[in-house]
DNA sequence: TGAAATGTTGGGGCG
DNA sequence: ACGCCCCAACATTTC
């Protein structure tokens, strides 16, 4: 009889999920599956968003457990003593996790490691999250990469991702002696007091059944014009996928093998483009860990950014008077998600024409996007604001309502987003409306083309 | 995975 | 027929 602990951390799925197979095949004959409320220092703590998606996505995984005749214990305080107890409790010999790639994590992953170890627990650890691990992809001269471009090549390169595990047809019991201390999901406080979530629930299904079945829909229909209309926030070309694969409901492996099945198209390419985005931004962070509070390019260190908390707050609320802004900003807001090409649009609006730090703008989004994801969060800053890798000029500053003119021809996007502006026929909705106007919206925060010359001029200082 | 300013070209209207 | 101007369309440069 050998008893193995299974660690859940953001790999809340059953299939393809190599530290449970490698748990089976070690012939674990009880598993004990956890998860470990407490967070580990050093990284920002989850944001009310995700909390909200981190509640219902263990839900989901306890069912599908309960579902095998196991089940989910939520282990509570400082995991090394937490698991101490645990394994002096069920007599458990082994302890397997997948890995983690954020400074804080890594830095606790590594402790937790050593500890157990110490105590002559053999410890496994697996990729999970990634289709090459940070360290895997490095330049001729062993540095890492700060373009993307390079590394996507490089990555081609690589021999293809192997194909994702199976779902294990059973799973071991949970151990009988263990009393079964672990309280329930709704005790990790997760939702919010205020019921702001109800707008979530009725888009999202957060899941290793949900992921599966949004990724079959998307590979079956909109992929095939992915290239196309992956920029069209008016459309649904998108997968959506994004808040499954950070919480690991479904793995970069499984999408990579859905879309090598696709016929034709370059729907697939320019989706697998985006999928390496997010391993590149993983491979950033983790090698430049500083980057999780400063700009990758040392010289914005210095530079003059504003401080206006009306403006934030205008922002932040979709009340700056600039349509594509704002609808952006609700449906984030009313959502959990906002479509990439409006979080450029916004990002580079929040930096640019207002001046206001990077910083304020991620710390935002980590609260509010269901998928928020640091990684991701901070190479798309800071990209925008032209100080982290690969990183847009700062001269390249979108003009909100050309994009709109250009990505929401029809205005419906902004339409369905602020109601205000229904009354406004096809992209006439797209410019600011004038102070004074009957339709109840805003004027704009500032004139576009002034804050492009100041923006413009600010980026002359440094 | 910009936008605006500036430069170039070529067709058509017109004296 | 010719030169001149206008201007859209496109290309290049600059921020």
């Amino acid at each position: 009889m050998t008893t193995a602990i299974l660690l859940f951390r953001r790999d809340l799925r059953l299939a393809d999920n190599p530290a449970l197979a490698a748990a089976l095949a070690d012939g674990a004959s009880r598993l004990l599956p956890c998860y470990l409320g407490a967070e580990p220092a050093g990284d920002p703590p989850m944001g009310a968003a995700s909390r909200w998606w981190l509640h219902h996505s263990l839900t989901a995984l306890d069912d599908d457990l309960r579902r095998r005749g196991s089940r989910l214990l939520l282990v509570e305080g400082d995991p090394l003593p937490a698991l101490r107890r645990l394994i002096a409790a069920s007599g458990a010999g082994a302890v397997y996790w997948n890995r983690r790639y954020e400074p804080g994590a890594t830095a606790a992953d590594r402790a937790l490691k050593q500890g157990l170890q110490g105590d002559g627990v053999r410890v496994r650890s697996f990729n999970a999250a990634l289709l090459n691990e940070p360290w895997a992809v490095l330049k001729g001269d062993g540095a890492p990469y700060r373009v993307f471009t390079p590394y996507w090549r490089r990555c081609l390169r690589e021999p293809p991702p192997a194909a994702p595990l199976p779902l294990p047809a059973e799973l071991p019991p949970p151990p009988e002696a263990l009393p079964w201390t672990g309280r329930a999901i709704a005790a990790l406080g997760l939702l919010p007091a205020i019921r702001w979530d109800v707008g979530l629930a009725a888009c999202w299904r957060p899941g290793e059944a949900g992921a599966q079945a949004l990724l079959r829909q998307f590979v079956e229909g909109p992929l095939a014009d992915y290239a196309e209309r992956r920029d069209r926030p008016d459309l649904s070309g998108v997968s959506r996928l994004s808040p499954h694969l950070h919480f690991g409901e479904i793995s970069p492996r499984q999408v990579h093998q859905a879309l090598s099945g696709a016929t034709g198209g370059d729907g697939a390419e320019a989706f697998l483009r985006q999928l390496y985005w997010r391993e590149f931004a993983h491979a950033l962070l983790f090698h430049f860990p500083h980057t999780l509070e400063h700009p990758l390019d040392p010289r914005f260190e210095r530079f003059p950014w504003r401080r206006d908390e009306a403006a934030l707050r205008a922002w932040q609320r979709g009340t700056t008077g600039i349509p594509m802004v704002d609808a952006g900003m609700r449906e984030l807001w009313h959502t959990g998600w906002m479509h990439n090409r409006v979080r450029m649009l916004v990002a580079s609006f929040l930096s640019k024409h207002l001046l206001l730090p990077w910083q304020a703008g991620a710390s935002w989004f980590w609260d509010t996007l269901v998928d928020a994801d640091l990684a991701n969060n901070l190479l798309g800053w800071q990209w925008v604001a032209g100080c982290g890798a690969d990183a847009a000029p700062y001269f390249r500053i979108f003009n909100p309502v050309t994009q709109g003119e250009r990505f929401d021809p029809a205005g419906d996007y902004v339409r369905r987003w602020v109601p205000e502006l229904r009354g406004i026929k096809g992209a006439a909705v797209h410019p600011p409306q004038p102070g004074g106007s009957l339709t109840g919206y805003p004027p704009p925060l500032v004139e576009l083309a002034a804050g492009r010359q100041r923006a413009l001029e600010a980026y002359a200082r440094i």
